[in-house]
DNA sequence: AGGCCTCGAGTTCC
DNA sequence: CTCGAGGCCT
């Protein structure tokens, strides 16, 4: 053969070998005999090793899996992989039927698309040019994994789509999953192999498509069905759902048989029916089915609620149910010392997992479904996935009966008494850092991921740190030695009676703590909202976080701005400034602080308050801020312009001037009165001067000066937070909500409820094309 | 005052 | 993931 045969006998197979992997996974109709088709596939492995430049990139020899990866890359996807809202009773889908009829101005029944909801894991693959270039698992549904290698050995995958005409991108949304009959092979096998077995399908498909080692995955027996599409170019939108699936059985990919168009709200019902009749008979587990509005107009025209389309539902089965018995309620204390009450449970298996415990909520909670120690209960999982104690079953409750529940008026823990607000359901540990449990919380808070990030500093050793007393305050973790973290190891081991591995391989258990104290170390310059996070203030959490550090932009500012400074920044209201003024106010927090940045925690990124605050430092906003009662923020414009700026008003002698109704000058006149109040004042009005002497000039008159643009969808190229900052650098102003002030809508994809507010108010919509021309044309 | 939306907090299991 | 609370707009 001459290497013009080669290529030719190597395209030839591989062409033959998809087709009847196509009609064998897809078309459930295989063409010809297992051996036939392992021999053709060993000849095709065969000529591609001795003629690897005429392998294709669609041949089914790249299925086998290859080496293991290091890690999954991180892949951010294009369009956004979106959750749906869930439907459980008639009710609810009767209103989302209204809904959809009311945002569609339809007067007939709507048209659905509806299908099976499979239980397995989202997956985006990417096409480009007809061939699979990538496929990456949902995760947040912006960032998510890339598990090509994986997937490419998922036989009902199309490495190349059946078309001549390809579009330039597809992104195919879709399940994967493993049928049960796989799933109980699978099980056997690892049974005999003496693996652990996987808990249910879901799971073991996910454990397989989260190996490394592509090759183990290819020995796994996993499905794909695609029921959606991302980014699309090169190829028109198709005008329906079905036509769309129409269109991806024609290319060749796995669609299920049970998606159907149905109408209304009885056609929708009807189909549920159906659906639950056969769930049992069915190859694989669905958890629900999915209706959408079958044409894309519509889809359009309802758009999204923040992160949900309005256009589609998943109507859940309803979750299953178990009997167990209740051992024991114990409480939790959490970091704000919310105490919550816990049922320890007999282990029981229901809706795929062992459940063991469940949280009671609160006092209340328990008091109403009256759980006792002893009972039976009917569990379930919530939401698919939060166990839940159902209710009491009364008939098996045992004689004599325990008493009914009550929350212990100490906190376990630490002795505090344990306080519940006049009008919370809530009761805490009023403890504070005294509390052993409340202090392990805050450390382990601190140590998050997503504040300070200390890799390795796990729940067991904040546990053993802290009954070992090496570490009361965050900031000890900075000043512990390699001895420290042994001589706690070598405590905790002998009261577990574990053996001492310091002494047998104190080796490993030195790399241990040397790493960890790298871990610390490392964590010593967070940016600057990250530190705010970590401190674990009460309401800030990572987005309060970021506008402090935006807006303030150093640390030693933020610590000794008053409430009314703060409450004048964007989602900052009175409950949340005060709550940060206070803890900073707090001796045993400043010295918790104070020891923290002595240890050497410096956050990064620090810069000069932000100009956009100039704004914000208007007298009039400032005194409305203070929250002195019936003073509105037009009473406040009344006083500044007849020249009562704070410093006058710290020294004014009488308040029943300046036109002011009798109400609000007493008002005013009873908050002066309060001890420490003109201080305040004046100390405010100090900080507005030294802010603005040090706050770069205004922006310079910008293009868009005076234009306020809203943000909403996900843009193609830019982040939110890019576009923002565009905008602001010439000048323009950036708001959270549309409303008629506003100029323009910079609308991306999926974008939500704005957009349609924005078209009811007939405000000019621009997509980020549309908004860069905007920029480059002025700037 | 009411409604919508976002953020924070708490929780479970693998 | 869900709930409740806080913030902001009409």
């Amino acid at each position: 053969m001459t290497e013009v045969d080669f290529q030719a006998r190597i395209a030839a197979l591989s062409a033959e070998l998809n087709r009847h992997l196509h009609a064998y996974h897809v078309e459930d109709a295989p063409t010809i005999p297992d051996a036939e088709y392992d021999r053709l596939f060993a000849e095709l492995q065969q000529l591609e090793a001795a003629h690897p430049q005429w392998a294709l990139p669609d041949s089914p020899t790249q299925r086998v899996g290859a080496a293991p990866l290091p890690q999954f890359d991180q892949v951010t996807h294009s369009v956004p992989m979106l959750s749906l809202n869930n439907g459980f009773s008639d009710e609810d889908i009767e209103n989302f039927d209204r809904r959809v009829r009311e945002g569609l101005d339809a007067a007939a029944a709507v048209e659905y698309a509806a299908e099976v909801k499979y239980d397995g894991l989202a997956i985006n693959l990417r096409y480009e040019h007809g061939l699979l270039v990538q496929a990456a698992t949902r995760g947040d549904g912006y960032t998510g994994e890339d598990v090509t290698t994986n997937i490419r050995t998922i036989r009902s995958i199309p490495l190349r789509l059946n078309t001549d005409t390809p579009p330039a991108v597809l992104d195919v949304r879709g399940e994967v999953l493993m049928f049960k009959a796989d799933f109980e092979a699978l099980n056997a096998r690892q049974r005999d192999a003496g693996q652990k077995e996987f808990v249910n399908p879901r799971n073991a498909a996910a454990g397989s498509l989260r190996q490394l080692d592509s090759r183990i995955t290819a020995q796994r027996k996993l499905s794909f069905f695609a029921y959606g599409v991302g980014a699309l170019e090169g190829a028109p939108m198709p005008v329906s759902h079905a036509a769309l699936l129409d269109w991806y059985r024609m290319l060749g990919l796995p669609v299920a048989k049970e998606a159907a168009v149905v109408r209304g709200y009885e056609g929708l019902m009807a189909y549920y029916a159906r659906i639950g009749a056969a769930r049992p008979t069915m190859p694989y587990e669905i958890d629900g089915v999915v209706y959408k509005a079958n044409l894309l107009q519509d889809q359009r025209m309802l758009g999204f609620v923040s992160r949900a389309p309005r256009f589609a539902l998943a109507h859940k089965f309803p979750a299953e149910e178990a009997l167990t018995t209740v051992l024991a309620i114990e409480v939790q204390v959490g970091r704000t010392g919310a105490i919550t009450p816990v049922a320890r449970l007999a282990s029981v298996f229901v809706g795929g997992v062992n459940v063991t415990n469940a949280t009671l909520h609160n006092e209340d909670e328990v008091r109403r479904k009256d759980v006792r120690v002893g009972d039976t209960v009917i569990v379930r999982r919530a939401g698919d996935v939060i166990p839940e104690v159902l209710a009491v079953v009364l008939e098996r409750r045992p004689q004599p009966e325990a008493a009914m529940y009550v929350l212990p008026r100490v906190c376990p823990v630490c002795g505090s008494h344990v306080v519940r607000e006049e009008g919370e359901a809530i009761a805490r540990c009023s403890g504070g850092l005294f509390c052993s449990a409340q202090r392990k919380e805050a450390i382990r808070h601190f140590a998050g991921r997503r504040m300070m990030d200390i890799e390795g500093l796990g729940d067991r050793y904040i546990d053993n740190l802290v009954e070992h007393g090496k570490v009361q305050r965050v900031a000890d973790l900075y000043a512990l030695t390699l001895d420290d973290l042994l001589e706690m190891k070598r405590l905790a081991d002998e009261r577990d009676g574990t053996t001492p591995e310091t002494v047998v391989q104190g080796k490993v258990a030195t790399k241990w703590a040397e790493n960890l104290l790298e871990a610390i170390a490392a964590s010593r310059n967070p940016p600057l909202e990250r530190l705010l996070f970590a401190l674990g203030i009460r309401h800030v959490g990572e987005s309060t976080g970021k506008t402090l550090a935006e807006w303030l932009g150093r640390f030693e500012l933020i610590r000794r701005v008053p409430s009314a400074l703060l409450r004048v920044l964007p989602d900052i209201g009175g409950v949340v400034a005060d709550s940060i003024a206070e803890f900073f106010a707090e001796p045993k927090n400043q010295q918790a602080i104070d020891a923290l940045l002595a240890a050497g925690v410096a956050p990064q990124g620090e810069h000069a308050p932000s100009a956009k605050l100039r704004e914000k430092l208007d007298p009039v906003k400032l005194m409305a801020a203070l929250g002195i009662p019936k003073l509105t923020e037009a009473r406040c414009k009344q006083l500044v312009e007849q020249d009562v700026t704070l410093q006058v008003l710290a020294h004014l002698p009488v308040f029943n001037v300046f036109g002011l109704p009798a109400g609000v000058a007493e008002s005013l006149e009873n908050w002066m009165r309060e001890e420490g109040h003109r201080e305040q004042l004046i100390a405010l009005d100090h900080l507005r001067n030294d802010l603005l002497a040090q706050l770069p000039e205004a922006v310079a008159a910008g293009p868009l000066t005076g234009k306020t643009f809203v943000l909403t969808g996900t843009l193609p190229s830019l982040s939110r937070d890019q576009a923002g900052a565009m905008i602001e650098a010439q000048g323009g102003k950036v708001s959270g909500s549309v409303s008629k002030k506003t100029h323009y809508l910079v609308a991306g994809a999926d974008a939500g409820s704005k957009l349609t507010k924005a078209q009811d108010l007939e405000v000019t919509i621009i997509d980020e094309a549309g908004l860069l021309a905007l920029l480059s044309a002025q700037g």
